[in-house]
DNA sequence: ACAGTTTCATGACAAATATCATACTTTAAA
DNA sequence: TTTAAAGTATGATATTTGTCATGAAACTGT
């Protein structure tokens, strides 16, 4: 199970600034203070599960995590990731239904939890804070739909390499250009949307074509332009 | 060319209640009348470009349209309809970046047009339409990831059946039960994401299996629960 | 009514991908 | 450390789907 953490206040949090809630005054980062609670999870704990009731909100303090959907033959279908400053269940929230992704803890994290009631407050009191969730819910919808495209029309292997280039966008590269997440075979699978063993196959292709390497579980890119003319991105 | 048609005042709009200008007071709306324009749109007429700039709002007061995007090898990807009351373009304006679809419409169709402008002053001003506007993009981000997880995972022949009931959802039945709404296989194919052929093929197949009958052009439903069987849907 | 164009339909074939079977390898547990 | 379990890898095969070719049917404008 999760544990219970002391929350320290969002004024020292250091993954604010990066956050929807960075342009708050601190006296309304002081009424979320009053009712956040604070929770570590290990890594593959469940923070909420799809189909759940959205109480609040999530926040990431510090992690990675990965949010997916159940397929209609049982399947993983990851959606999409959330890191330090990114928050979650907010859809379900405006939306007034059920949560619709279960959010799983990649490495050990910790997500603080701001009731509903506060958010709601935020949203009716600040209009900057809408326009700036408005923002946010924009930009996921272009990402979702441009994500639509990719699924529909590319092949397993370009949609590897789509998914490579996220994973790098998203969390980054470390010292020696390997992208900064663990992540199984399986998990890759379910975020291309294919087979477990097509993804080994498409790494080991992509190995040949010198456009990775694996040191380790870990994935060094090096050839950065060469996913991306394989993955076909115009722009 | 689309013609400017004489605006009629949004308080005498049959879809006005429709949409999410549903809640606003008459004085609200009065202030939309004075700036916006309304334009009538052949069938195939294009409204906005994916990658032109949003000026504004898109309104939609009577008529069906396709949103689409560009696939990486010059092939469309439907990823949404509008009707009565649907409003388009937001998205962009919201994200401050290029408009991410292209709308064209699908039968004679009449659509407003609401600057930025005028857009941002309600939701500066209106809690209440900000809260509508996030419920909105909400649940469009509750249909993308259902969107991306069928794509993903289901056949091509599920997808097909999917889409059936979700163009039935969309635009409803008539009288004969048949979809209220024409598309060329070509637009059908680019709605599920595969090839023309194989949508007539499968068509074909689903005529066979008794689920769906052609009346000339139309798409009558005839086994509306063994759609839904086919197509996996678990809810 | 006509020719020209587009849409719809079907077959043959090639390519991509899923599935099943089976090892090997690493990780975790006893 | 040993054993079990999970994850990774590879081959063989079947199925699905895309592509190309061709022709019929429906629509369009003159």
């Amino acid at each position: 199970m999760s544990k219970k953490i002391h929350s320290i206040s969002c004024l020292n949090c250091s993954s604010w600034n990066k956050s929807v809630f960075c342009d708050l005054q601190s006296d309304q980062l002081e009424n979320i203070d009053n009712h956040k609670s604070s929770d570590f999870y290990e890594k593959g704990e469940t923070i909420f599960k799809e189909g759940g009731f959205a109480r609040g909100l999530f926040c990431v303090k510090k992690g990675k995590i990965k949010l997916s959907k159940m397929g209609p033959s049982g399947k993983e279908q990851i959606i999409r990731f959330a890191k330090d400053g990114d928050i979650m269940g907010y859809n379900s929230m405006l939306s007034k239904s059920k949560l619709s992704s279960t959010a799983v803890a990649l490495e050990g994290s910790i997500v603080c939890f701001v009731p509903a009631n506060d958010f709601f407050g935020l949203i009716k009191s600040d209009p900057n804070f809408s326009l700036k969730m408005l923002e946010l819910t924009a930009k996921n919808w272009n990402e979702a739909s441009r994500l639509i495209t990719d699924m529909a029309q590319k092949t397993t292997k370009q949609r590897l390499a789509e998914m490579l280039l996220w994973l790098k966008e998203t969390f980054g590269l470390d010292e020696e250009n390997c992208i900064n997440v663990k992540l199984s075979r399986e998990e890759i699978a379910n975020l291309v949307g294919t087979a477990t063993e097509a993804v080994i196959r498409l790494i080991g292709e992509l190995k040949k074509e010198k456009l990775i390497s694996l040191d380790g579980k870990r994935i060094k890119l090096l050839d950065i332009h060469g996913l991306a003319m394989l993955a076909n991105r115009l722009e």
